[in-house]
RNA sequence: GCGCCCGUAGCUCAUCUGGAUAGAGCAUCAGCCUUCUAAGCUGAGGGUAGCAGGUUCGAGUCCUGCCGGGCGCGCCA
């Protein structure tokens, strides 16, 4: 497709049946730019020669489509030629990748989500950051890149100037050698004693603060005290990714502390710091306040300490200078726009990065919120815990599976089985909604097994799965014996059209950060093989080895996309 | 007040850099299991895409204004 210059090809795939598979839009849009003298007015007249062109082109090879049709103003219609079709399909039938293909280039691809808070307990609105990231690292890895997931963990700032100075007024004998007693759960406790102390005890806010000063400078006892924090919680949500099969590299506020003073040196250094009010600023073009005035980026407080603009800095700057990042990624709810667009354009300005070589995304999500539809409280009220709602969901599935194994309960292993479906549809039921958007929580709707649901793929799977059982054939003997996959009935070509474009999927996926787009493509490859379950027989019929194969580029197809996804497929359910 | 996000069927949501007749699920109604798992499939009804303009051959999608909801806006993260 030389003939067009790139803004103006326009190929998208058919918006109805009827219309083929492929559809090109270009020609109406070409008609308008005089630029390139076409010297046609109407774009039925360019769609006609481009056609031609088309059909010149590809003379001489394999035919690729068996009927191209200009329908409407001047759309061109693309019908793949099933022989055609059914070729590709082979190919990916003998391809572990899947019809993937790896990059020219691989990128270092830096993904920042999770970010539990240490001393509080992981809730529901750690879910969307945890389970988006854990999805787009795994995406990104699957299409060969080099990906680096942190969990940019709170574990300094504020919150633990409170929380020493709480445990030094609770418990007065410890010292550097002695540790602190304390179970994750009392942790939490203290932390919200801390919290209410800070909001209304003007003397132990002071204190606080100086706590973090103290510990932000390395004073041995605040430092071991913190440390004590940081490991009683690390086991309470270690337990948390071990269920939900997160794997993340730890690499908090603190890690970047020693940096802090270096990063405000060179903001001074370039001429970028204003003090205002005691503390130092970065103000910078097109944010502005309440009363209209400048909005100021500020990087060190009045009384010396550090806030998390400092830490995102610093951050953004190692991701860049040490970790050679090309594409760093910022997986945190939406409502810190503001406070990302600050920092990037903050960090742009102090030459961080340059915009041309790396990119940078905030990819922002919704709310999750509670039955009432508004957002679950985070800081003092009572939140449904994580690891609750996780057991909760398992709970549940496994009743449902009771239920429906009454008689055969022997055959699979129930636990496992609901461990499996519960986790899966928590993660799914957050994945398949559109990222900005908020979702209200519910055990209900997560579990419901119909619709657009993690159970809803799975049943597919595991209908495949009990056709490979039912056959008994040996697939990779199969595959060696040279035998092919023949589509030849409209609901396998629709399949096996599905089955081909994972690929462009996945680019999808990467190209807007959004796991919806994988999931709906599971969804409706889930709702194409129901339709091929119900028409075409697999055992016994004469086409019997063609449609097994079929059947296993779908199960290799789900089963990938599920892992990347981050759940896990069952062989019976 | 300013900024960002959202508003699509009774309900919950899709609609992929603007494309042809806006699609699913739930709920309602009517069908399909002596054949590979009926957690499935088929069919019916259900729409002024918040409202009003504009740009365009073409707008749910882009622009402007208004209405409604959410979030954010100087030392918490």
């Amino acid at each position: 497709m030389r003939l067009l210059p790139t803004d103006l090809i326009d190929i998208t795939e058919a918006t109805q049946p009827q219309f083929g598979h492929y559809q090109c839009n270009s020609a109406m849009k070409l008609v308008k730019r005089s630029d390139l003298n076409l010297n046609v007015k109407n774009p039925r007249q360019i769609a006609e020669k481009l056609v031609l062109a088309i059909e010149e082109n590809l003379q001489l090879k394999t035919p690729l489509f068996s009927k191209i049709e200009i329908a409407g103003p001047g759309f061109i219609n693309f019908t793949l030629d099933t022989n055609y079709l059914s070729s590709v399909i082979n190919e990916q039938l003998h391809d572990s990748r899947l019809g993937v293909t790896l990059p020219n280039k691989h990128l270092k691809v830096v993904i920042d989500y999770s970010s539990v808070n240490i001393a509080k307990e992981m809730h529901v609105g750690h879910l969307r950051t945890t389970i988006i990231g854990d999805c787009l690292a795994r995406v990104f890895r699957f299409l060969g890149h080099n990906v680096l997931g942190l969990n940019h963990l709170g574990d300094w700032g504020t919150q633990f100037g409170m929380l020493i100075a709480y445990i030094k007024t609770i418990q007065p004998e410890i010292t550097e050698n002695a540790p602190v007693k304390a179970t994750s759960t009392e942790l939490v406790q203290w932390y919200k004693a801390s919290k209410q102390r800070f909001d209304n005890d003007a003397e132990f806010k002071t204190q606080a603060q100086q706590e973090v000063v103290a510990l932000q400078s390395g004073n041995p006892v605040s430092l071991r005290i913190w440390k004590e924090i940081c490991d009683i919680s690390r086991q309470a949500y270690e337990e948390i990714y071990k269920l939900l099969d997160i794997k993340i590299v730890e690499r908090g506020e603190s890690f970047y502390n020693p940096h802090l003073p270096d990063v405000i040196a060179e903001l001074e250094a370039k001429k970028l710091i204003t003090i205002s009010e005691g503390a130092k600023c970065i103000y910078l073009e097109g944010f502005t306040n309440r009363e209209g005035d400048e909005l100021p980026l500020i990087v060190q407080k009045k009384d010396g300490g550090y806030n998390y603009a400092t830490t995102d800095l610093a951050a953004l700057r190692h991701r860049v200078q040490d970790e050679k990042a090309d594409w760093i990624i910022y997986v945190v709810d939406a409502g810190q726009t503001l406070h990302f667009q600050m920092v990037f354009a903050a960090a742009k300005k102090a030459e961080f990065y340059n915009p041309n070589k790396v990119q940078v995304d905030h990819v922002p999500f919704g709310l999750v919120l509670g039955p009432d539809g508004k957002k679950f409280k985070t800081r003092s009220g009572d939140t449904e815990k994580l690891i609750d709602l996780i057991q909760g969901a398992i709970q549940k599935a496994k009743t449902l599976l009771l239920e429906r194994h009454k008689e055969n309960s022997e055959e699979m292993d129930m636990d496992e089985a609901a461990t499996i479906l519960g986790i899966n549809a928590i993660k799914y039921a957050d994945l398949s909604c559109h990222r900005l958007g908020d979702y209200v929580f519910s055990y209900d709707k997560m579990l419901k097994f119909e619709g657009n649901t993690a159970a809803f793929l799975l049943y597919a799977y595991v209908r495949i799965q009990s056709i490979q059982r039912k056959v008994n054939s040996d697939i990779p003997q199969l595959i060696a014996s040279g035998a092919k996959i023949v589509l030849e009935q409209p609901e396998e070509i629709a399949l096996g059209l599905l089955v081909c474009q994972f690929s462009e999927v996945l680019d999808n996926t990467i190209r807007e950060l959004l796991p919806s787009r994988l999931t709906d493509y599971l969804y409706t490859l889930a709702e194409k093989f129901h339709l091929f379950f119900h028409q075409c027989r697999v055992e016994g019929s004469p086409q019997q080895n063609s449609r097994l194969l079929l059947c296993k580029t779908v199960s290799d197809v789900m089963h990938q996309g599920l892992s990347l996804l981050g759940l896990k497929p069952l062989e019976r359910m």
